[in-house]
DNA sequence: ACCTGAACACCGTTCAAGT
DNA sequence: ACCTGAACACCGTTCAAGT
């Protein structure tokens, strides 16, 4: 066998990072493996080397999908007067995407992955964008910061919001409830804005 | 060989986590090896498993340990008559732990180690009691609010703090500098109780 | 009873060999 | 040039066999 040019270079890494996605969807990222993802795209596992150098490359390919897909929720956004409504609208597009795509999302933050894998700058730019979405709107909050202040604003309240989707997802997401997760972030939104307004 | 009776079956326990946190603290979670482990303390793998179930196991008694040393610091706090100033100073313990223990504060929080690791309660109790030290101090800082609010309350803020310290870590705790993220901690902090307080 | 170490199943990765 | 699949190194885990 050999040669089969049945599908361009480009189509195999599609069908690999789609075949892959579905995997971690269904059995979460420890089920992951070249060969079930060979089988699932009815090439052989040396095909899949021949698109991506490594493992690494592949789940980092995975995560800036993965962003890409949260930037498009952030955008679905509605118009509103109120930048801090906002913000809270933000913060629930970000706990609905997290919830949506669990298994995805729990990636992004994992880095026992690899040893020491240092970020690209297109993944990194990826991470900007999105901390972007959410510094635009603190700006129209209050005109009185500098730019820095409202940066350094709008990453910790989302840092935090995003803290919250991270602790409560890990053993206790069921217990509290989604609703009360919900609360728990409005809550830290709101008093943040209270705080930090004027 | 065979049959030495050198070390008790707890003697061969303890040397087994310090091993391994040794190692992780050197070389991080992904160069723990169970054939590293048997090395490092003269016995082999086997003997490994005679103290523990399975890797899973060990890693839960690490991260029982690392939640131990973490809660220890959380107690050196100072007496102050403000509240405010204690739940800062609490994060500030925090974020000083997440850096001098980088490698095991970071294993904290990976669950793609195994698939569906249902946390024992044991474990559990510990994360509760290190949010009971947050709530004790939140309930210090405003009487006119319920058991439920408050607990809510020092939740989100203490997940936000959390949040902070991990998108910080992963990729810019360099960039940004540590100073820079103490800063943006002690934000989160002060504005949040600013808007929460009365 | 305590401990060994060979064996097993299962990984990611490579590369000579086919068409 | 494209693709295969056997081979390699390296994992965690088990367990019959030694003392």
């Amino acid at each position: 066998m050999a040669r089969r040019s049945e599908h361009s270079q480009e189509e195999i890494k599609k069908m690999v990072l789609n075949a892959a996605e579905t995997i971690i969807i269904d059995e979460g990222f420890s089920g992951l493996k070249v060969r079930k993802i060979a089988i699932e795209i009815g090439y052989t596992v040396g095909s899949i080397y021949m698109v991506f150098d490594n493992m690494a490359d592949l789940i980092m390919q995975i995560k800036g999908r993965t962003l890409d897909n949260l930037t498009e929720q952030l955008n679905q956004i509605s118009i509103n007067d109120d930048p801090a409504k906002m913000i809270e609208q933000l913060a629930s597009i970000y706990l609905t995407f997290a919830n949506q795509h669990f298994n995805l999302w729990r990636m992004l933050f994992d880095f026992s992955l690899i040893g020491d894998d240092t970020v690209p700058d297109w993944y990194q730019d990826k991470v900007d964008h999105i901390f972007g979405i959410v510094e635009l709107q603190f700006k129209q909050l209050s005109a009185s910061y500098t730019d820095e202040q409202t940066k350094q604003a709008s990453r910790a309240l989302w840092s935090g919001v995003h803290g919250i989707c991270i602790l409560s997802s890990s053993g206790k997401m069921d217990l509290l409830g989604i609703k009360s997760i919900e609360e728990t972030v409005m809550l830290l939104v709101k008093n943040f804005i209270k705080g930090w307004k004027l």
